[in-house]
DNA sequence: ATGAAAGCGCTAACAC
DNA sequence: GTGTTAGCGCTTTCAT
C-alpha cells in the first residue's frame, strides 16, 4: 500500500533546486526570497502536490490553528455537540479536530488526560473537554469543559441547568398524577448526572413522596447497562408508572424494554428523558423530554476556547444555559389503579 | 496560560537519572532494560504524569494506530458516518480522529488531498474520505471513500443505491398524482447527487412527464443556497406541486421556505428529501425520504479500511448499500386544479 | 544493561 | 538572497 512515499520539503528543494531553508520561506512567506525563486518553487510546490506535514510543522511551531475536541465517545449528545463547534469556528481560521476515545470501557477514566498530555504543546491549539471525568488538567494549552466531572472546577466550563430540567420533568410527571415516578440515572461520575437526580428528589420531596432506593438505577447513558436498569424497574414488585430517564439514550432504551414486557407507552408507563436528541423524536412514541441546548453549548465553547487562545479576555468563565421540557408523546396520565 | 511547558521524556529521564533512551525502552517495553531501572522509571512517569507526544512519535514511527476520517463539515449527515464509524472501530485497536475542512467555501475543492497529504505518512495509517471532491489520491497510507465524487474511481468505496432511491421517490410522488415536480438538487461535484437528479428524469420520462429546466434548481447542499433556490422554485410562474430535494437539509428548508410563502406542506406542496438524517424527523411535518443507510456507511467503511492497513484481502472494493422510502407526514395527493 | 547519537520533516537563527 | 545549522520530542541502532 505504500505507493507514494510522501514528498518531503527536501525533495521540493532538490527539484527546484534550492535549499529547504528556501522552501519553508516560500511555504511561510516569509522574506529574503528573490519573487523569481519564490515563483519558481511554488510551481515545483504545485507540481509535486507538496502539502507540509502537519505533524513536523507542529513539532517546531507551538502554533497550529487547530483546536481539538475530546470526547469519550461518538454518540447522539456528543456529535450534536460537534455541529455546534463547528458552527462556532466558522470564519475564525481555526480548523476543528476530532478526538475520539471510542466508548471503551477500560481505560476510561482520565482518558481525557491522557489525550491532553498527548496532543497539547503540539498539534493543537486548545481544547474542548466533553463530559470529561477529570478536571484538574493544568497543561500549556487552554481547556474548556462541557458538562464536566462533578465538583467545582477552575476550568472554563458550558453546562445547562441540570436541576431545573430534571424538576421540570419530575413535576410535570406528578402534575399528571404520577406518585410512584422512578429514575434511571447515568454516568455517576458526572455533576450533570448528579444535578438530575438532585432534581428528582427535591421534586419528589416537595411533593410530599419518598424517594425508595428500588425506584433509582444506575443507567450509566450506556445501552446495555440502562437496558438491564430498566427492565430491573419495571419488572421489580411495585413498579413504577413513570420513569424519569437521565439522557435520551436510556430513555428510548426504557421505552423499547417496556414494549419488550408488553407495557405500552404513555398508556402503561410514561416515559421521560434529557437532553432532546434528534433521535428523541424517532423514538416510537416520541420522546417526551428536557431539552438542553447541545447546539449551542458547542457553539459557545468554541468561542470561549478561541479568545482563550488568543489571550482576550472571557467575560463569563462559567456559562449556564437554560433548559426547558418539550413535551412529545411518551408520557400521559397514569393507569387507573386496579387494586 | 503556558502554565507547564509540557513534560517531556527528557524531564522523565533526568527525575529518574538515566537517559532518554532507557525511558522509551521502558515506554516501548523493549528489552534491554532491568526490572529494578524499568519499574523506577515507571514510577517517575506516573509521578509526573508524563505521556508520549503524539507528534513526535507519529513523526518518527510510521504507525500509529489511528485512522482518519475526513469531511468536509460536521452536518447531520457527517455526524451520522461518525456514530457508525466509531461502531466500526471498536475493539480494533484503532483510535478515531476527525478532521473537518470547517465547511470553508474557499478552498473547499480538493480540502481532501491537502489533508491527506498533511497527514498521511504520519499520524494517521489510513484514512476515510466522507464525499470527496477528489479521488485519485495515491498517497502513502490505506484510503476508502464514502459517496464520492462523481466518476468511476480505483479507490475502495462505500455509497448507496441512489438511482433507485431518487426513483423511488418521485415515482411514489407520481403515484400521489404530482405532475409538476420539481427536483432541488446538490452539491454538484458528487456522483450520487448526479445519480438522484438521473433517477428522478428516469421517473418523470417514464411517465412521459418532460422536466423542463426551470423544474430543477441547484441547492448545494447548503442551507442559504437550497432557501434561495427553493423560493425561486416556489415563487415562478407555474410553481410545482411537489418537490423532491436531494437530502434531508435542503428538503427541511424547502418545508421551511414553503411555510413562509403561506404554502402549507402537505396540503398546497409536497416535499420529499433525501439521507433520513434523524433531523427529518424534527421537521414540521416530519419528512417523507429515502434512507440510506449512513450509520452501516461509516461502519462498513471503517472495517474495509482497517482490513486494508493490515494487508488483508478487502472481499468488495465497491459496496452499495440499499435505499428505500420513507414515507411521512411532507407528502400528499397535490391540491385540486383551481384552473 | 545503559547511553550517545542520528534522524523523522520542518522552521528560525544566523552566517555567508 | 540564499544556505548552513540547530533543535522540536521521540525511537532506534550501535557502542560501551
Amino acid at each position: 500500500m505504500e505507493l507514494t512515499p510522501r514528498v518531503t520539503i527536501r525533495d521540493v528543494a532538490q527539484r527546484a533546486g534550492v535549499s529547504v531553508a528556501t522552501v519553508s520561506k516560500v511555504i511561510n512567506g516569509r522574506y529574503g526570497v528573490s519573487a523569481a525563486t519564490a515563483a519558481h518553487v511554488q510551481a515545483v510546490i504545485r507540481q509535486v502536490g507538496y502539502e507540509a506535514s502537519l505533524v513536523a510543522q507542529s513539532l517546531r511551531n507551538h502554533r497550529t490553528n487547530v483546536i481539538g475536541i475530546l470526547v469519550a465517545d461518538l454518540e447522539p449528545f456528543s456529535t450534536e455537540l460537534l455541529k455546534g463547534a463547528a458552527d462556532g469556528i466558522r470564519d475564525s481560521g481555526f480548523e476543528l479536530v476530532v478526538y475520539s476515545a471510542g466508548g471503551r470501557a477500560t481505560d476510561h477514566e482520565g482518558w481525557e488526560r491522557r489525550y491532553l498530555s498527548r496532543l497539547s504543546g503540539t498539534l493543537i491549539d486548545g481544547a474542548i473537554l466533553v463530559t470529561p471525568t477529570v478536571v484538574d488538567v493544568s497543561h500549556g494549552s487552554p481547556v474548556v469543559a462541557v458538562d464536566p466531572h462533578a465538583g467545582s472546577t477552575e476550568l472554563p466550563t458550558v453546562d445547562s441547568d441540570n436541576l431545573k430540567g430534571a424538576r421540570l420533568a419530575v413535576e410535570y410527571l406528578l402534575g399528571l398524577g404520577h406518585r410512584r415516578i422512578a429514575m434511571l440515572t447515568g454516568r455517576p461520575d458526572l455533576q450533570s448526572v448528579q444535578l438530575r437526580e438532585d432534581g428528582y428528589r427535591q421534586a419528589m420531596a416537595a411533593a410530599g413522596i419518598p424517594v425508595t432506593e428500588d425506584l433509582v438505577r444506575v443507567g450509566g447513558f450506556e445501552a446495555d447497562q440502562a437496558a438491564r436498569a430498566a427492565r430491573e424497574l419495571l419488572t421489580a414488585e411495585d413498579p413504577p408508572t413513570a420513569v424519569f430517564a437521565a439522557n435520551d439514550v436510556s430513555a428510548i432504551v426504557t421505552v423499547t424494554a417496556a414494549a419488550q414486557l408488553g407495557l405500552r407507552v404513555p398508556a402503561d408507563l410514561s416515559v421521560v428523558g434529557f437532553d432532546n436528541v434528534p433521535e428523541s423524536v424517532l423514538c416510537v412514541p416520541p420522546l417526551t423530554t428536557v431539552e438542553q441546548p447541545i447546539h449551542e453549548m458547542g457553539r459557545l465553547a468554541t468561542r470561549m476556547l478561541i479568545k482563550l487562545i488568543r489571550g482576550e479576555p472571557v467575560d463569563r468563565p462559567h456559562v449556564t444555559l437554560d433548559t426547558k421540557l418539550i413535551v412529545r408523546q411518551s408520557s400521559a396520565a397514569p393507569p387507573a389503579r386496579s387494586n
